[in-house]
DNA sequence: TTTTATTTGTACGTTAGCGTTCATTTTGAT
DNA sequence: ATCAAAATGAACGCTAACGTACAAATAAAA
């Protein structure tokens, strides 16, 4: 194997190697996540993907290569977890009832919160870390949103002078300060109940303020 | 000087051990923030504080309980820097827009967004850091924003089945998704009249869905 | 079977940082 | 002026981790 670019590059294709490489990523996770950057060794995440240091050497140029390759191998599956689909048949409040439900379940994944507590720190380490993150996933959300509103308005089911605004407005609302809490340790425990409550809640708010 | 129970004692009262326990605290809120726990290292916070490692290690059990005083002073701070205030004589309205406008400012500077980068990543290793801030910043928050609600609910002005719960949507709709957007490197620039129409929408919007 | 890529273990050299010790010096209070 | 608290600098032991070198073993492909 060789690295050219920061980017590895196989000799053979051997679905071992691929084995051992999705490994060695998965491992990175879990230690980058419980760690953060620096606290991190490689020697113990080669220990957890079952697999030689001098192998994380060498199919990794170095630790930051690692890091950066871990987030985007998370980044890119980002996208698959929270899709708005268009429900074609379903009325405008079922949809965004539904997009509010997968926001919220996505977001308060304790996975997704230990992600974010880990990325935040290394952003002044690495901007592009950040960004990473960003336009995988609040950008894409902000695309599905606004393709969805501005079908509402064309339909004339709501009005907006502003759809940016209008999206921003939505996740604010869904969001409320729950990621913060989240984020900062306190646990938040939501019955199905209070879940649909608060989703309802703040969908009928919205729709309130972008009623014709 | 002695340590007991993690709490510094002084034996003597000297106006420049005071100052370098300051300077201390600062240098290390500077390298934390910068680096994050792990990867600062105490010789670098002696060296910025103009002391000695020694001195350092004497006022301050570990690298552990020094964050954790750094974090406890910076908390303590959180409390007078936003402020809600009753505004006697002011309409309800006018009221939130300073609320709102004062929140804004208040997360979006750029040594809170610093601040809460570093402190998220530290939440994993140590819990209780994250609970000095919620108890000092959002919880206060919540604290002086319900008791305005409750007022304004009493004089009959606005209607809420569930105070918390718009306390939250209040501050939902303010910070959008902003904060997201500037941990992660984002730079957001608003001008006056941005943050104006911003802060004006959300109060609209708000007052809209708590209408009598 | 032979060849080539890949993996492993072990051992290095090196650096950085934690936390301590100690002898010496500075400083403020009485 | 005296004395105790506080600060300094330099050295030390220790550990953890980075990244590398190399010879031996393994496994796939030809």
């Amino acid at each position: 194997m060789e690295i050219v670019d920061n980017k590895l590059v196989l000799h053979s294709d051997r679905p071992d190697s691929q084995r051992k490489i999705a490994n060695i990523l998965t491992a990175a996770r879990c230690e980058f996540f419980a760690n953060g950057f620096s606290a991190t060794s490689i020697e113990a995440v080669a220990a957890r993907a079952g697999v030689s240091k001098v192998t994380v050497y060498s199919w990794f140029k170095n630790k930051e290569n690692l890091f950066g390759e871990m987030v985007k191998a998370e980044c890119s599956q980002l996208r698959e977890n929270f899709v708005v689909d268009n429900l074609e048949g379903s009325s405008l409040r079922d949809i965004l009832l539904f997009a509010a439900h997968g926001m919220l379940d996505f977001f308060m994944r304790d996975e997704m919160v230990r992600f974010e507590r880990m990325l935040a720190a290394e952003v002044n380490r690495d901007p592009k870390i950040g960004k990473y993150f960003l336009d995988n996933g609040p950008r894409v959300l902000s695309g599905d949103l606004n393709n969805l509103l501005h079908a509402a308005i064309e339909r004339g089911e709501i009005q907006s002078e502003d759809v940016d605004a209008s999206a921003e407005m939505f996740a604010g609302l869904i969001r409320g300060r729950i990621d913060l809490f989240l984020r900062y340790g306190h646990k938040i425990t939501m019955t199905k109940e209070e879940k649909q409550k608060w989703v309802h809640r703040a969908v009928d708010a919205w729709l309130l303020i972008h009623r014709i």
